[in-house]
DNA sequence: CTGTTAGCGCCTTCAA
DNA sequence: TTGAAGGCGCTAACAG
């Protein structure tokens, strides 16, 4: 029942003048002389005419389009990343296609597949917890799509990537923790298939070492990013002794503790340092005193859009992974000792 | 630089098979013989053949693909939203692009424009907090395309629309407070521009109103859906005497009020009551003992597809405007006189 | 500056 | 069941 559309046939055939001309007026074509220009511009709006554009890309063989994958927009950091990507790409002239992965290999798969189908100019992923191998990528490689990563950095055909210094941060923010005082410190790890959290792992276990404290395989929790694990490890906590920190790399664990604690009324005992990578504005409300890693979000964003595009425009094939440094935000963290 | 892909000419050569006939086979189409399907599917499996959707779509006139404008991700209720919509989305067979309009009304118009060049087969929308006038719509429709509102209806054209009993919710959480002894309830009302907040207000006013106290106007604050709304308002009420109860009709600026409260360090008096519309799983864990409105967010999602679907399908012209009621979780409200 | 011609890759009559 | 032919709407040579 759809509505024929106006095509540039029929303002060529209202105006008497060939339809390449018209193209080339609707393309702004320093090649059509301004008067037939605003003739054909004038005809198009009379007519209401809205350009085709399955039929330009096909021709063309570009779709001004990028592809995002993203495990969970739901999660604040990720939906913060897609503002940057979008922002740039708007800029740019680019759309956006994003798509959730919800964390799931076989749909990281098939979304990978419509992405290729649909000939986007470039994709930006962040990989999900589930994903091991990067085989599927290929076939869209071979196309001569780039692929940019984001926060879920990987080698892989030496494609580029963006990410956070997850090490350094770690690092930093545990050692901040032994300096005010703490001497046993639990760690919410994340998946330590992915990457990022086993450098989030190295780096808290190092800061450990280098202190002179006891690394302890028993006060690292590993969580698999659901808020049912938090509620876990805090239960976990409770029935510990002697933990006077708490040092969590992921938000969701972190979020279901608090959760459960504030729940059944615990407060978390002032003597306890709690410092985290945190990007929802909501922890901080329910910690206050929460030191926390601020990450690049938006920025990040920004940043790998950017990388795509100019990929997608130069044809360049030199590859780089950049990595953003962190900011750390003290908070009134108790000092001990 | 892109290779150039496998069409179905280069399986057609191959077999020395007509291309329509490969086209059929790959279309599972049953007039072409078992044997020849089975040929041509292993050459295109061989050659690593991928349709190109692009071409398919301008032949077809359709895309398989809907379009979802919404106001932000980033909000809970509406990344719940979209997940339901895409739910459905996958298992109809179509595609989903998510736009954010960032409440804006030129992005709105601006996105109405792409999805109608990528000829998408319906679209989702749910307005901005600035969209006054809905003509940048006609052009979409005209070309027969639907479109269903969720969340935010508003009748036009009657297009069809999905939303949630918002009077009725708002009138029985307010008579909620009242029957648990308030008396002097504030109101954190939305933009009374979006009927949607504009009945929450009704339901808040004719619920004092019934129930036999005094609406004061002074007690309502209007918010522009930002968190600072929330910040001044939460100052406003300290300053102010008798107030027993609050009800927000907007999570962003509830959060914004309990952000500003907590780091104050202001506790909510036990005998304030709270209750609020809340679909962020977060404000629970700031404010346990709130009673809250339960949207049925994913729901909702999954109907307005459903919805939207069947038009692109039936070509049904017949439109309807579903109303869903929510459900009111009592938690551990304070129970006064 | 404008028109002619020829496809992009696919699907769909129509005829055999 | 298969092949031949044409066209979706647009753009990019190449002429003129």
């Amino acid at each position: 029942m759809k509505k024929q559309k106006i095509t540039i046939h029929d303002i060529s055939k209202a105006l008497k003048i060939d339809s390449s001309t018209v193209s080339r007026a609707l393309n702004d074509s320093s090649r059509v002389s301004l008067k037939t220009k605003q003739k054909i511009l004038d005809k198009a709006e009379e007519l209401g005419y809205q350009r085709n554009i399955l039929a330009s890309n096909l021709r063309t063989n570009k779709t001004n389009t990028i592809g995002v994958i993203v495990p969970r927009i739901s999660r604040s950091f990720f939906s913060s990343v897609i503002s940057g990507i979008e922002d740039t790409a708007q800029n740019s002239g680019y759309n956006v296609i994003i798509c959730q992965s919800f964390e799931s290999f076989e749909r990281e798969k098939k979304i990978m597949n419509t992405l290729l189908s649909n000939r986007v100019d470039g994709v930006l992923i962040s990989i999900s917890m589930q994903t091991t191998s990067f085989d599927y990528l290929k076939p869209y490689l071979d196309y001569g799509g780039p692929i940019v990563f984001y926060d879920r950095p990987c080698s892989f055909e030496n494609c580029s990537s963006i990410s956070v210094n997850d090490y350094k941060a770690s690092y930093t923010v545990t050692e901040h923790l032994i300096q005010s005082g703490c001497k046993n410190i639990v760690h919410f790890a994340g998946p330590q298939i992915i990457d990022l959290y086993k450098n989030r792992k190295q780096g808290y276990v190092d800061a450990i070492i280098n202190n002179g404290l006891e690394f302890k395989e028993s006060y690292c929790f590993e969580s698999k990013l659901a808020e049912e694990d938090g509620v876990a490890f805090a239960k976990k906590i409770i029935s510990m002794e002697n933990i006077d920190g708490v040092y969590s790399s992921n938000d969701t664990a972190a979020i279901g503790a608090m959760q459960y604690l504030k729940f059944m009324g615990v407060k978390i005992p002032e003597d306890i340092a709690v410092a985290g990578f945190n990007n929802d504005p909501i922890s901080s409300v329910i910690e206050p005193g929460l030191t926390t890693i601020n990450q690049p979000d938006f920025e990040m964003g920004k940043i790998a859009a950017n990388m795509l595009i100019e990929q997608i425009k130069n044809e360049t094939t030199n590859k780089e992974s950049k990595v953003l440094d962190v900011e750390l935000i003290i908070r009134n963290s108790s000092q001990k000792n």
